[in-house]
RNA sequence: GGGCCCGUAGCUCAGCGGUAGAGCUCCGGACUUUUAAUCCGGGAGUCGUGGGUUCGAAUCCCACCGGGCCCUCCA
């Protein structure tokens, strides 16, 4: 039978139910007990036999003759109901038999018991339809394996898979757990514009929109950073915002074009404080979300016992791929020297792009365990605060758990006159055709012009936190529904 | 944007030049403690779309649509 005529069968039904005078989706639900409490009460009093009312939705029918089992599951758990054509009456129990389809939801009423086997159950003296479902529900073997479905019918994949429904409620708790963390900390948790006129405070791309009104050219932000430094200005000592950010760039397995952001600011605070903060928000994280301080991704164990290693930049990058950058005065010869480890170097690549592109290839993919990468190169960070001995370094981290970026905090940058410096030289890229140059942001260089205590800022990319702490290994396992391509008419 | 792979019943898949198949779902029948219920019977298709090669195409070729993985972009 085709899906046409499945849906066909179930209107039929649907009006079947209707003209025995039966609103198939009432308003309310009478119902007593989730079904988890319902289990729960059968526990405390295995011979009580409570009457409850559960509701939910039909997930098996195992029709046995003048009996049947039905499946009913709500969002707490399951529980089944055993219906007998005596206890229901011949009526309501033809009834059930022509009207109730797997994926409907209905409410049952009667007394808990356990059946030989143990099961609990609810033998019902009567059932209600509480809303008839026009469509069946995924097959009940293998799931809903195809990927394209699990992401564009994203409650077809949670309905059929419980350890999708149960990643997202570690993302949830994931995210609840920071708030407590920050705000227990003294964080105020602010908000901040997401349509802007200069989408600053990270090198990417930005999506570009429209507001008529104003008749002016609208960014999505591509960072919280510019903002929440103008609150520190401002006396905000602490602030934190979770939210969501757009750039305009290709999806794969890391990258989906809005993504869900932490970024926090902490006065009189330097990158130190940060690395401690971050070690002890992730270790503790892990221990409350997974119960333990370790997990497995992919067929690596990953530990989340601090202290984390740090490794200052041009180390690891030495290691990994015999280049120390620091070696090599003359542009031309590192160039050489990076194309040499198999990097494919572009001629229009600067010193900052060539060292991001040997940390990219031979330093991340290796930094399973939490590992703070140090002590960037200043060209690489634009808003960070030099270190005062070395000032071509600046003092700032990246975190990296899985093989993949989590974190990036500094020390920020609070001389107006080098930041200005340091942004004009992003326009300056920018004009040479760099369209991920930093644009110069003049509001938020008046800003610093009125003094910003020193202070460290953190981001963390809590998609790809949520990856590591549930060993996701596509960053679509974390967005409820991630960005596809539209759908044609094939 | 580039490379490789995939698209067949509602679902999971087989078939790979000669009459479109299996299991589950679905429909009918038997069955009053089942739970992947069981047993018997029956349906179910624009083989992603369009074009081409061929006596004949799900099968071979081309284009397109959608997806996956890798690369690119993306600190």
């Amino acid at each position: 039978m085709g899906e046409d005529e499945i849906i066909a069968l179930r209107r039929q039904k649907l009006e079947r139910i209707r003209s025995k005078g039966i609103d198939p989706y009432p308003a309310r639900a009478a119902r007593t007990h989730t079904t988890k409490e319902a289990v729960e009460l059968l526990d405390r009093s295995p011979d009580g036999h409570d009457v409850v009312s559960v509701a939910g939705r039909v997930t098996a029918i195992r029709q046995m003759g003048r009996a049947s089992f039905m499946d009913l599951r709500d969002g707490s758990g399951r529980i089944q109901g055993y219906f007998k054509q005596e206890s229901v009456g011949v009526e309501s129990y033809e009834r059930l038999l022509h009207t109730v389809d797997l994926g409907d939801f209905v409410g049952v009423q009667g007394a808990l018991f356990r059946t030989k086997t143990g099961e609990p159950t609810i033998e019902a003296e009567s059932f209600t339809m509480l809303a008839k479902a026009l469509r069946p529900p995924p097959e009940k073997w293998h799931g809903l394996q195809d990927v394209e479905v699990r992401y564009r019918q994203r409650y077809l994949d949670l309905m059929a898979n419980p350890e999708v429904r149960e990643t997202f409620v570690t993302r949830s708790r994931i995210i609840q757990q920071i708030r407590r963390f920050m705000d227990s900390r003294g964080y105020l948790e602010v908000e901040t514009p997401i349509l802007q006129s200069n989408a600053g405070g990270a090198a990417a791309r930005p999506f570009v929109t429209y507001h008529n009104a104003l008749e002016r050219q609208q960014f999505l932000r591509i960072a919280l950073e510019l903002h929440l430094k103008r609150l520190v200005i401002g006396g905000f000592d602490k602030v934190y915002e979770i939210g969501r950010i757009f750039r305009n760039e290709g999806v794969s397995t890391k990258y989906n074009p809005e993504f869900t952001m932490l970024e926090s600011y902490e006065a009189y605070a330097d990158y130190t404080v940060l690395m401690e903060m971050v070690e002890e928000m992730i270790s503790t994280l892990a221990g409350e979300v997974l119960g333990s301080t370790l997990t497995t991704a992919g067929d690596s164990e990953i530990n989340f016992s601090p202290p984390w290693s740090r490794i200052p930049l041009r180390d690891a990058i030495r290691e990994r791929s015999g280049v120390d950058f620091d070696a090599y005065s003359d542009l031309e010869e590192l160039r050489r020297a990076a194309a040499e480890t198999g990097v494919p170097v572009e001629p229009s690549w600067g010193r900052a792009k060539i060292i991001d592109e040997l940390l990219t290839r031979h330093v991340e993919p290796h930094l399973l365990q939490p590992t703070f990468l140090i002590d960037y190169p200043v060209e690489l960070s634009p808003l960070a605060k030099r270190k005062t001995e070395s000032p071509h370094l600046v003092e700032r981290f990246e975190l990296f758990i899985g093989g993949r970026e989590v974190a990036n905090a500094y020390s920020e940058l609070n001389d107006p006159i080098d930041q200005r410096e340091r942004l004009l030289e992003q326009s300056r890229l920018r004009a040479a055709g760099d369209d991920e140059a930093e644009t110069a942001d003049e509001d938020f260089l008046i800003a610093l012009e009125h003094g910003m205590p020193p202070a460290a800022g953190l981001g963390i990319g809590i998609d790809r936190l949520v990856m590591a702490l549930t060993g996701s290994s596509s960053i679509r396992e974390v967005i409820l529904f991630p960005a596809l391509r539209e759908r044609g008419e094939a």
